[in-house]
DNA sequence: GCCGTTTTCGGCCCGACTGTTTTCAGTCG
């Protein structure tokens, strides 16, 4: 079986769990965390590299040895050091790091002094007061150990991003509508626009500090108020969403912020980068000694290490750093650069509205052009249209177009690509519409090589345009189908054919580092709402937010071009 | 384990909170 990126990180990552439980050098335990990240990260796979007999490329926190153990799992599958890691470990003991509370030195300590080594018997120990006789350990810790293993089997620990939005949404309404309040953010993965979000965390500036902790902690939705200090509050809502909120005074706001946002990673290249100018910085500011040199604005911030400000979207230290300090940030996608959408559904097939309501509901948003993409007859059970419905649909449009102003309809198809590469309808109909989305709708579990062929051979036909939903993930019920999308990208590119990055908030497909392949390879992808109802159109703030953690700028992106440049690139030259 | 115009050793981000203590270790974000 093929070793990819994501099986490479997870040795490193259970490597850094076992050593964590050994008290290992937490710096040599870190080095292995930040591999895993940045292997998994890699938009190249290593194994292939390998394989094929190339050397590894120079990657930032991977030295000799790390490479070398690269090099062994891709050839072997197996890791010697994790082999023996595992063989000194209690199995079932790294589970225990994953409760809150429980860390290294309290797993090891339960596991010496009690000889639990698993969930169930951690459970059992909890329950029967026994882990109290731990040192370090009381009545407290022992609730909580049962609490998170009785809620374990529960509700999935990250939510969608469309699902911390609409919290987010109305919890930033509500708090800025109290008197006092000069400021409210919602930090966190929130606003770097990670497809999932754990928790939320809204920065607040305000005066009158008691009655905005009110406001929140009395919000109709919060279930539970789990602390209440005077600057800080957290509440778990009935959703399952927890929410901390932190009053911070104005001249730190955008250290606080910055540190809020995060990313982890980020933040810790920051401070790396103010101590090597003897600087410190903290959510407190940017301090030289004692005295705070910068902290009202994160441009401030910023400025104070030498850097221009970094959207919160590239916060992921995947070079964003290197990029700033060379002047070369990207000036990424906006929403209102979108001038149309190039896939959605009506009636006809598993939409809820008639076409012309689409385009009236599209218009209304600011577009000027959608391009109706039905399913096509393979997909049953969204009522596929076969060719005689679609040529149909194709005239429906023509009369729609004529009394329409203000938005113009394509002519479109989501085609199923059938398992062996073909399309789901014949070349004489396709070729009769504007555009070809092509889709993978089956057959998921292929091999890599199958699944790379199948995509790269409906591609090769001479009416695909553009590649939906490339990975075919759902967030978060399905991962994504084994696909080489460097080979995908490449083809793309030597066929004029350009990629999607639906926005619905299942798919957000193509992923972040996919996007950033695109954009190196000259592809250009299309921000898509794949909208089965008028509201869906909304989604597409999801898709641009994507779209900017995958460095995409307005030229990256095939839909921000106005009708008539578009048609010239929807025509196949190659 | 990585890394380097303070280099091949000696560093490696920072602060708060929690629960358990009686001055703080361990955990967390």
């Amino acid at each position: 079986m093929p070793v990819h990126n994501a099986e490479i990180a997870s040795v490193f990552r259970e490597i850094a769990d076992l050593l964590d439980l050994e008290q290992a050098n937490p710096f040599r335990i870190r080095a292995y965390r930040n591999a895993a990240r940045t292997v998994e990260e890699l938009a190249t796979d290593l194994a292939e590299l390998i394989a094929a007999g190339k050397e590894l490329p120079r990657l930032p926190g991977i030295g000799a040895d790390l490479a070398g153990k690269i090099r062994e799992i891709a050839t072997t599958g197996h890791c010697a050091t994790l082999d023996q890691l595992r063989k000194a470990e209690p199995p079932g003991l790294v589970e225990f790091l994953t409760l809150p509370g429980l860390g290294p030195k309290r797993a090891k300590a339960i596991y010496d002094e009690l000889g639990v080594h698993t969930l169930n018997q951690l459970h059992r120990a909890a329950k029967d007061h026994r882990l109290r006789q731990v040192a370090g350990l009381g009545e407290a810790t022992e609730r909580r150990i049962i609490e998170a293993i009785e809620a374990r089997a529960g509700k999935p620990v990250r939510h969608k991003l469309s699902v911390a939005a609409k919290i987010a949404d109305s919890l930033v309404a509500l708090l800025r509508g109290a008197p006092g309040v000069r400021t409210v953010e919602v930090a966190g993965s929130y606003r770097r626009s990670k497809e999932t979000v754990g928790d939320l965390d809204i920065l607040v500036g305000a005066d009158k500090v008691n009655e905005v902790m009110d406001r929140f902690t009395r919000y109709d939705e919060v279930a539970e108020v789990m602390a209440r200090g005077p600057t800080r509050a957290t509440v778990m809502l009935r959703s399952g969403m927890q929410v901390d909120l932190r009053l911070v005074p104005d001249e730190v706001f955008g250290a606080a912020l910055v540190y809020f946002t995060g990313s982890k990673a980020h933040n810790i290249a920051i401070r790396r980068r103010a101590q090597e100018r003897g600087l410190k910085i903290s959510e407190y500011g940017v301090f030289r000694g004692t005295r705070r040199i910068a902290g009202s604005t994160e441009e401030q911030v910023y400025r104070a290490i030498g850097l221009p400000w970094i959207a919160p979207e590239l916060r992921e230290d995947q070079g964003e750093i290197a990029a700033a300090e060379a002047g070369a940030l990207p000036v990424l996608v906006k929403l209102a650069d979108l001038a149309g959408d190039l896939h959605c559904h009506s009636r006809a097939t598993d939409g809820h509205n008639t076409i012309r309501e689409m385009a009236e509901a599209a218009r209304a948003i600011g577009l000027s052009y959608i391009a109706m993409t039905e399913h096509s007859r393979h997909l049953t059970v969204a009522h596929g249209l076969d060719p005689r419905r679609l040529l149909r649909q194709i005239d429906e449009i023509d009369r729609l177009n004529e009394n329409l102003s203000g938005i113009t309809i394509l002519k479109g198809i989501e085609v199923d690509i059938l398992e062996d590469g073909r399309l789901d309808l014949p070349d004489d109909v396709l070729g009769r519409l504007d555009l070809v989305v092509g889709a993978v709708h089956s057959a998921f579990n292929l091999s890599r090589e199958r699944q790379t062929k199948r995509v790269l051979l409906a591609m090769d036909h001479p009416h695909f345009t553009i590649l939906a939903h490339p990975s075919g993930r759902l967030i978060p019920e399905r991962q994504p189908f084994d696909l080489d999308m460097a080979a995908v990208v490449r083809h793309a590119k030597a066929r004029g054919c350009f990629l999607e990055l639906n926005a619905h908030p299942d798919r957000l497909d193509l992923l972040d580092t996919h996007c950033r392949m695109a954009k190196e390879a000259g592809v250009l992808v299309a921000i898509s709402s794949d909208a089965h109802r008028t509201f869906d159109f909304a989604n597409l703030r999801f898709g641009v937010g994507q779209a900017r953690r995958g460095w995409l700028e307005r030229d990256d992106v095939l839909n921000t071009r106005p009708l008539a440049r578009l048609r010239t690139l929807l025509k196949r030259t190659m």
